[in-house]
RNA sequence: GGCCCCAUCGUCUAGCGGUUAGGACACUGGCCUUUCACGCCGGUAACACGAGUUCGAUUCUCGUUGGGGUCACCA
C-alpha cells in the first residue's frame, strides 16, 4: 500500500509551532516511504475569508521547505490533486451521503431530543461522578420502536433532528497505535456522537473519516488529543465499510518549562513566560527597528490609568489591585475579540504594567506622571509571537534550524546525533522512535540550532537578506548602489558570530547612520568620560590617526599599540572612549575592524564630534 | 468527575535486567580577549514514590502520587 499522510490545518491566519511539528512528522514519514503528503483544509465552520487566513499557513510551510503533493494551491484559492477539492467546506455532499448511509444501515439515528435537556443530564451525570450514557429516548432507530409515539409528536411540533452515531454498548476496542502501542477502550464508555447538525451540515469526525478514506490516507499521524476521539472515528469507518488507516498519536508540544499543552488561546500569555521573553525581546528589538517604531509607547497603559482616580493611588492596596485589573483586562480583551491584534495589544500593556508594578514606589509616581501623557502605541505585527512560525521568519531565523529543532522535539535518532540535513532526516526518521511523553518547547535550544547553522553560512550569502533588513529599518535607501553589497559583506564578516539571525544586522546601525545622527548611549558616555584624561587621550590619538595612510586593520593595530606604549597607558583606557566616539556604545565588533570599515574620514569626523561635545 | 495517555538532570533526550546512568541546550568556574560574541578546558545537576518478579532493577508487573488529554449541534 502506498504511504499517504496528511495534515489538516484550520485557516486561522497563523502557523503554530506545535502544528508544524505534526506536519513535519507526517511529511517526513511520507517522504521516507516515497509516498505522498497532503494538506486538507479544515474549514467546516469557517465564515471568514479562508484564502486570506490560509495564506500565512501555506507560506509558512513553503518557507520551511515542507512541500505538499496535493491540497490547496499556493495562493490558497483552489485545490490541486486527484481528490480535489481539499477544502472540507466544499465536500459537504460526500459527508451527507455518508451520514445517509450510516442512517440506512442502522449505525446512526435521527435524534429528536431537546439539546437543553441533554446538557442537564450530562451535568447531572458528572455531578454523580458517573459516566454519561447517552439516553436514546428520542432516537429514531429500528431497534427502538417504543420511541415512535413521542417522535411523531415532536415531528408534528416541527422539532429538528440531528444525526447521532448508534454506538455499540458493549465490547472492547483495541487500537494498535504506531507510537502508543495497544490502547484499549470500552465501547460502553463512548457516547452517541452527533455527526450531522439539524441544519444538515456535518461535523468534524464524520468529515475527517470520510476524507481520509476518500483521499486514501494510509497513516493518520496526529496529535495525542485525538486519541480519545479515535474509537468513534473507527466506528464510523467500520460502519461505512472502510479499510482502517494506521494510527500514530504524537505527544503534544508543551509550554517552555511546563507540561501544559501549547495552545493558541494562550498566545499572549506566552510572552510573559520567562523562557519566551528573552527570545521575544530579541525579536521584538528587531521588529521594532524594522518598523522604525521608536515612538511606540504605552498607549494601553495610559488608557487604563487615565481612568484611575488619583486618590486611588494613595490606597495601600492599589498596586495589587492594579495587578488584578491588568490581568482581567487582558482576558476581557481576549474574549471580546478573538483577533490577535487585541491580544498582542493587551499583552504588551500587561508586561509593561507588571514590570512597573514590581517596584511600588516607582509605580505610584510613574502612574501619576503617565496619566497626563498621550502617546501612540503601535503594533509590531499580529503574528509577532515566538509560538508562531512567522515570528522566526520575520526575525531572520533559518528555516532549517527550526525544522531540525522541531525534529528533535519528541524524536531522537540516537544518543548523540543532533544535526541533520534534510536527506538525513528523511532517511533516519521513524515513528517507533517518537517519544510518548510530551516535550516542552525550548526557544533557547532552538536558538542554539540557529546559531549553528547560521555560523555555517558564508557572509556573502547572508548579505542580500541583511540588506533587506537594513532597508526596512530605513538604514539603507530603497534603491541601494551596487557597491553597497560588498560593504555590507565586510561588516557581516567583521561582526561574525555576533550576528545570530538576519535581523541582528540592525545591531550595527552605527555603520549606516550619518556621523551627526549616531545615537550615543548616555550612561556609557558619562561613565567613560568621567575618567580623568579620557578626553585628552582621545584627542591625542585623533592626531595620530590622522597621520595613518593605510587605514587597515594591521597598521591600525600597530599604530594604536605604539601610541599607548609611548604614553604608558593601558589599551583599554583609549579604546573605550574611542569606541564610544565611533559607535556610540561600548559593545560591538573588534575596534580595528570598526575603524577600517568606517574609514579615516568618518572616524575623524566622529571623534571630532565627540571631542566637541566633551570640551564643556 | 468518567475514560484514556504519560513519568530519566531545569529543558530536549540516550538507555530496551548488571553502565562511574551518556549526549545536547541552559546554568556555572576558568582560559582566550580592548568590549561584546565565538572558541577551548572544567563543574553542578536526573532514574517521582511504594510493593512485587529476579542473584540483580532506571529498565518487567501492580499500586500510589503527580502531570496531561478528552468527554460540544468546535476542529
Amino acid at each position: 500500500m502506498k504511504v499517504r499522510t496528511r495534515f489538516a490545518p484550520s485557516p486561522t491566519g497563523y502557523l503554530h509551532i506545535g502544528g508544524v511539528r505534526t506536519a513535519l512528522f507526517n511529511w517526513l514519514f511520507a517522504r521516507q516511504h516515497g509516498g505522498e503528503f497532503l494538506l486538507r483544509i479544515d474549514d467546516t465552520d469557517a465564515e471568514r475569508n479562508v484564502s486570506a487566513a490560509l495564506q500565512p499557513i501555506l507560506h509558512g510551510f513553503e518557507w520551511l521547505g515542507i512541500d505538499w503533493d496535493e491540497g490547496p494551491t499556493k495562493d490558497g484559492t483552489s485545490s490541486t490533486g486527484p481528490h480535489a477539492p481539499y477544502f472540507q467546506s466544499q465536500r459537504g455532499d460526500k459527508y451527507r451521503a455518508a451520514a445517509e448511509k450510516l442512517l440506512a444501515s442502522g449505525h446512526a439515528y435521527r435524534d429528536y431530543a431537546d439539546p437543553a435537556e441533554i446538557v442537564k443530564l450530562r451535568e447531572a451525570a458528572e455531578k454523580a461522578k458517573q459516566n454519561f450514557v447517552y439516553p436514546r429516548d428520542w432516537a429514531e432507530h429500528p431497534s427502538l420502536p417504543e420511541n415512535a409515539g413521542r417522535i411523531a409528536e415532536a415531528k408534528a411540533a416541527g422539532r429538528q433532528a440531528v444525526v447521532r452515531l448508534f454506538m455499540p454498548r458493549e465490547g472492547t476496542l483495541v487500537i494498535d497505535d504506531l507510537i502508543r502501542g495497544q490502547v484499549e477502550f470500552q465501547w460502553a464508555n463512548e457516547s452517541d456522537h452527533v455527526i450531522q447538525r439539524a441544519d444538515g451540515t456535518c461535523l468534524y469526525h464524520l468529515a475527517s473519516v470520510v476524507d481520509d478514506y476518500d483521499m486514501q490516507i494510509s497513516h493518520v499521524i496526529r496529535a495525542e488529543e485525538h486519541l480519545s476521539n479515535t474509537p468513534r472515528q473507527i466506528f464510523i469507518a467500520q460502519s461505512l465499510g472502510y479499510e482502517l488507516p494506521r494510527y500514530a498519536h504524537l505527544p503534544y508540544v508543551a509550554e517552555p518549562g511546563s507540561k501544559t499543552k501549547l495552545s493558541k488561546r494562550k498566545l499572549p500569555k506566552y510572552l510573559l513566560n520567562k523562557d519566551f521573553a528573552a527570545v521575544n525581546d530579541h525579536g521584538k528589538k528587531i521588529g521594532l527597528a524594522i518598523k522604525d517604531a521608536e515612538k511606540r509607547i504605552d498607549q494601553a497603559i495610559v488608557q487604563i490609568l487615565e481612568d484611575i482616580p488619583n486618590e486611588f493611588l494613595d490606597e495601600p492596596d492599589c498596586i495589587s489591585l492594579l495587578k488584578e485589573i491588568v490581568v482581567k483586562a487582558q482576558f476581557a480583551a481576549l474574549d471580546k475579540s478573538k483577533s490577535v491584534f487585541t491580544t498582542e495589544f493587551t499583552l504588551q500593556m500587561t508586561r509593561q504594567i507588571l514590570e512597573i508594578l514590581d517596584n511600588e514606589n516607582y509605580a505610584r509616581s510613574y502612574i501619576k506622571s503617565i496619566k497626563n501623557a498621550s502617546k501612540i502605541y503601535d503594533l509590531i505585527d499580529e503574528t509577532f509571537n515566538p509560538v508562531i512560525v512567522d515570528f522566526y521568519e520575520q526575525v531572520g531565523y533559518l528555516p532549517h534550524a527550526i525544522v531540525n529543532y522541531l525534529l528533535l522535539l519528541g524524536w531522537s535518532f540516537d544518543d548523540k546525533t543532533e544535526y541533520f540535513t534534510q536527506e538525513e532526516m528523511i532517511k533516519g526518521f521513524s515513528l517507533e522512535r517518537v517519544n510518548k511523553a510530551p516535550a516542552s518547547f525550548d526557544p533557547k535550544k532552538l536558538m542554539s540550532f540557529q546559531e549553528h547553522y547560521f555560523a555555517e553560512l558564508p557572509a556573502k550569502k547572508k548579505t542580500p537578506r541583511m540588506i533587506d533588513y537594513l532597508k526596512r529599518a530605513g538604514l539603507l535607501p530603497e534603491k541601494t548602489e551596487c557597491s553597497t553589497g560588498p560593504e555590507v559583506t565586510k561588516i557581516i564578516e567583521a561582526a561574525g558570530d555576533r550576528l545570530k539571525v538576519y535581523g541582528d544586522i540592525l545591531n550595527f546601525s552605527e555603520f549606516f547612520v550619518s556621523d551627526e545622527a549616531l545615537p550615543v548611549n548616555a550612561e556609557e558616555l558619562t561613565k567613560t568620560f568621567a575618567k580623568p584624561g579620557a578626553r585628552d587621550l582621545l584627542a591625542a590619538f585623533r592626531h595620530e590617526l590622522a597621520k595613518i595612510e593605510a587605514f587597515e586593520v594591521g597598521p591600525l593595530e600597530t599604530a594604536l599599540k605604539a601610541f599607548v606604549d609611548a604614553r604608558g597607558v593601558k589599551v583599554g583606557e583609549l579604546i573605550h572612549p574611542l569606541r564610544l566616539a565611533l559607535c556610540g556604545k561600548t559593545v560591538g565588533m573588534g575596534l580595528y575592524d570598526t575603524l577600517a570599515i568606517l574609514g579615516k574620514e568618518r572616524c575623524l569626523a566622529r571623534i571630532d564630534l565627540m571631542l566637541s561635545k566633551q570640551t564643556a
